[in-house]
DNA sequence: TCAAAAGTGTTGTCCTTACACCCATGT
DNA sequence: ACATGGGTGTAAGGACAACACTTTTGA
């Protein structure tokens, strides 16, 4: 076969939107850039395309490389194309989005990045459109979880409803009605009570849940209407 | 500036996925490919993106090119990246969806490309992964849909609740009640009743309704809840 | 014993569903 | 006059929001 000629070829880029929850709010993982341009500023962690490679691969291999996780959510959140988003030559970038149990990342982290994880109301001046793509895959977050259990992949594989009460408070920048939001996530039955409590946050102490992963992956579809109480949103 | 050498350079392409409602069902424009490999194979309306040329810009070229419309609903859908998709040479495509309304297209369709609308129930054999591509449109519309007043960019200018309703039957492949469908979409505030009505499917005829455009664009993104009766999807 | 967070139930309101009849008109 | 599709109201049930007190236990 021949090719397409008189076609440009274009550079193809996967760039990686890594949120992690550390129990009191989200956070963005972050490296210092390693090529020029704009060398040494703060960036997503991102990697070109290889021949033969799949977006889906070279996200996770991007992912894995700096986390040292595999099997990890993850979701296309968009193509960038913009022909001036790298000064240095045309690149497209398709960004992804993963969710990560911040606890499993740190027993792994790997230094040769300098990564950093930061709150995502904190986060720097970020090299080319990185900080459009974090708005992006903010407010993707926000839709998504609104409708799907997709939060309870920030979270260890125990949890107590106060800990995700939290996240979907700071997730949604709102205060909940405790009652009302237990009510709720346990009516959709996803939640298996543990008998043991996390007694670290409190004296009298939580209980554990843990994720039924069956009724998990069958239900993930459905809308599940997941904002308890949308009046208090910010 | 010097470029990234070493880095492997790929084609980029779009390919537009267009839903036009004709009064009864939904259909896709597809074109007869004109090039090798699959030349004269149904395929989606697709082309290189250009050096200094924007996806948005791309696939609106591109829509141009078919259809003569200009400013009409489009939205990117996904990337697609599979090494193998197309066997001539590697090439990336960013697929994006329209919805135009079918009647403006018929006074200014083009015949170069051998276009032709299918019912999304009759779609032929496709090149590559076009099949893949519409599946996913599909599915992206029926959920967009149920949230947001994304249908009303298949209508034209002036529609009746009827029309309406076979629209939102069609997409669920469900049947609605029409007193809880009329009740519950005129409750957005969304529409306004016209003095005039529409004999020609009905022998009392219909009003007219026309969209506020104005409250369409603020309550755009508010989740609107416009499938009346869940129950009854198929 | 006190402070701090966990846990739990009830009531009113609103939204959603189910459902049936009359209207206007062309043939 | 009748057949066809358009248009409307009501009642019952379910979901959601508002709200306050008791429990546990470490300090």
């Amino acid at each position: 076969m021949t090719r397409y000629s008189k076609q440009t070829r274009i550079l193809v880029a996967v760039d990686c939107i890594i949120f992690g929850f550390d129990g009191q709010e989200m956070n963005l993982l972050l490296i210092k850039r390693g090529l020029e341009p704009e060398k040494g500023n703060w960036s997503l962690m991102g990697g070109f395309v290889q021949p033969g490679e799949s977006f889906e691969n070279g996200a996770a291999r991007v992912l894995k490389k700096l986390t040292g996780l595999g099997d990890v959510y993850m979701e296309q959140l968009f193509a960038f194309g913009d022909p001036q988003r790298d000064p240095m030559e045309r690149t497209v970038s398709i960004a992804y989005f993963s969710l990560i149990d911040i606890h499993q990342y740190e027993k792994q982290i790997s230094h040769d990045y300098h990564a950093e994880w930061f709150p995502i109301k904190k986060i720097p001046a970020l090299v080319f459109d990185h900080l459009a793509m974090i708005e992006l895959a903010k407010e993707k977050l926000r839709y998504k979880a609104a409708l799907h259990p997709i939060l309870f992949e920030l979270l260890p594989e125990k949890f107590t409803l106060p800990q995700l009460q939290s996240l979907y408070e700071g997730i949604y920048d709102a205060e909940m009605d405790k009652r009302n939001f237990s009510r709720k996530v346990l009516s959709t039955g996803l939640l298996i009570k543990q008998k043991d409590k996390e007694k670290e946050s409190s004296k009298r102490g939580a209980f554990y849940y843990k994720l039924d992963k069956r009724k998990y992956l069958t239900k993930f579809n459905a809308f599940l209407n997941f904002i308890p109480n949308p009046h208090n949103l910010k």
